[in-house]
RNA sequence: GCUCCCAUCGUCUAGCGGUCUAGGACAUUGCCCUCUCAAGGCAGAAACACGGGUUCGAGUCCCGUUGGGAGCGCCA
């Protein structure tokens, strides 16, 4: 059988880092196995389900390039189906009506907790309801001995302690269904073969076997995915930093970076760390999945993209770095010119909005120089050097590498002094720092003119 | 507090009873390359939480302790 998984986002805030990490697990999943990717947009929430975070969610999905196959569904367009469970369930009396209100419960908890008893609920609306005048919810009526157990596929059988878990509440009192009772008739209802989702969902997981008995439906195969947590070692959130995923292209990554880096958080195939995304569908498997939390490392992350950017064409860099440019004024009109740049810039960045930043003195006409960069490099004997050099520049016909290498030699050796002397100041002059590609690639992919005016402008500025 | 889950270098992880004096990667240190900075190459420092078992043999299996995490809503 074909296997069908889900991806289940609330839309109460963006595509994150947890999330997509269980997104793409479904979908590496459903992908290496030929089976069905759904998605469905849990939004019973009214009170903080709104359509921007539902949005972003489906963009942050298609941005990371995971397609689904079926939806995205939407629970608020499902409540018959839900209400009819309910029903179902009144009329099988495996369910009753409560009319303890909130604050009551609320008191209750309080107390069980003070007195170091599991917080449940007491089945006070068991036997009746005690306030017929008051709003009813409805209560699944829970099996109070024996034990739930399910099998998940990471870690094996976990079974719960009936006595544990209570009476739980499957419709408000204004009669919307609930997350518990939800997930189940969907995901019933939806064919799921494997629910694969966060550790966090452990505990709510013995309520929901409750309910695929007592509705006499079927369980699905479990698989409980490890958390992913910030620096702090607790769950990952927008305290620690960028949490949603489409920061993370406004900082330049690519999609296949953070794929990349999201899929070995939790997963390992021997020693590679480098997958692409054919790859990962070919190879991933949930038996490889890891059990124990793991914490976002930034710098790896970083890592993991400048791997991706080096696989790209010039072309393509060009292109993908376009929209960084534009974020700081420069528009890139001569492709030709840009894609040398990409060529001996793309090596040096971590990120497409590093590669951007680090490449302007390629593209701004006036370049600004680094203050302490000038006052080491830009000094009167230096700027005499810099006279001399633009000189013999001004008369190389070919101004290539190769050529450019000659006049700098001869300069060095004329003078007794190391090529550190003498390509610095023209790199400070070039780039305004004194970082940058080699000297003699820069040179020759400004061009002549420029390189001239730069001259100019340096030893103008300086003496 | 109670329940459940987890436990190898700072971090991500390999390891599925003997080949582990524990491997790789990020980060870090030194060196090489070198016109700078990167990239790259080489070398180094760095871990099986602890205690009991089981076994001829345990990082690997079992139990406990400790530590961490998650859940305990008319949120999902």
């Amino acid at each position: 059988m074909k296997p069908r998984v889900r991806f289940a986002p609330s839309p109460t805030g963006a595509l994150h880092i947890g999330g997509a990490r269980t997104a793409l697990f479904n979908w590496l999943f459903a992908k290496h196995h030929d089976g069905v990717f759904v998605l469905r947009i849990e939004d019973t929430d009214r009170e903080r389900s709104t359509k921007e975070f539902e949005k972003s969610i489906l963009e942050g999905m298609r941005w990371l390039g995971m397609d689904w196959d079926e939806g995205p569904f939407y629970q608020t367009q499902r409540m018959e189906i839900y209400k009819g469970h309910v029903k179902k369930l009144m009329e099988e009396g495996k369910a009753y009506p409560c009319t303890c209100s909130p604050e009551e419960l609320d008191e209750s908890r309080k107390k069980a907790m003070a007195e170091g008893r599991k917080p449940k609920y007491d089945g006070t609306c068991r036997n009746g309801v005690t306030h017929p005048d008051r709003p009813a919810v409805i209560r699944f009526k829970a099996p109070q001995d024996g034990t739930t157990k399910f099998h998940d596929i990471c870690r094996g059988t976990i079974s719960f302690n009936n006595a544990e878990l209570d009476d739980l509440i499957i419709a408000r009192s204004d009669g919307t269904p609930t997350y518990n009772f939800t997930v189940v008739i969907d995901d019933v209802t939806m064919d799921m073969t494997h629910i694969i989702r966060g550790d966090d969902h452990i505990n709510n997981t013995p309520k929901q076997v409750m309910l695929y008995n007592a509705l006499g439906y079927k369980l699905p195969e479990f698989a409980h995915l490890p958390m992913i947590h910030g620096s702090d070692k607790k769950k990952l959130s927008k305290r620690h930093g960028a949490a949603s995923v489409m920061e993370y292209k406004e900082l330049g990554y690519l999609p296949e970076g953070l794929v990349n880096y999201l899929a070995r958080l939790g997963w390992a195939h021997g020693d590679q760390e480098i997958f692409d995304f054919s790859e990962l569908i070919k190879i991933f498997d949930l038996d490889a999945v890891s059990n124990s939390p793991s914490i976002f490392d930034t710098e790896k992350l970083e890592w993991v993209n400048s791997q991706h950017i080096v696989k790209k064409t010039n072309a393509e860099l060009v292109e993908l770095t376009r929209p960084f440019f534009t974020k700081i004024d420069i528009s890139l009109t001569d492709d030709n010119y840009a894609i040398q740049v990409m060529e001996v810039e793309r090596e040096r960045a971590r990120t497409l909005k590093e590669l951007a930043n680090i490449s302007t003195f390629f593209f701004n006409d006036e370049i600004s120089i680094d203050p302490k960069a000038a006052s080491k490099w830009l000094k009167p004997e230096q700027i005499g050097r810099l006279q001399e050099l633009r000189e013999a520049i001004q008369e190389d016909q070919q101004f290539s590498v190769a050529s450019l290498s000659k006049i700098f030699n001869e300069m060095a050796e004329r003078n007794g002094l190391k090529m550190l002397k003498i390509a610095q100041p023209v790199r400070v002059a070039m780039t305004g720092s004194t970082a940058s590609p080699g000297i003699f690639e820069v040179l020759t992919i400004l061009g002549k003119e420029r390189v001239l005016k730069r001259f100019d402008a340096a030893i103008k500025g300086n003496s």
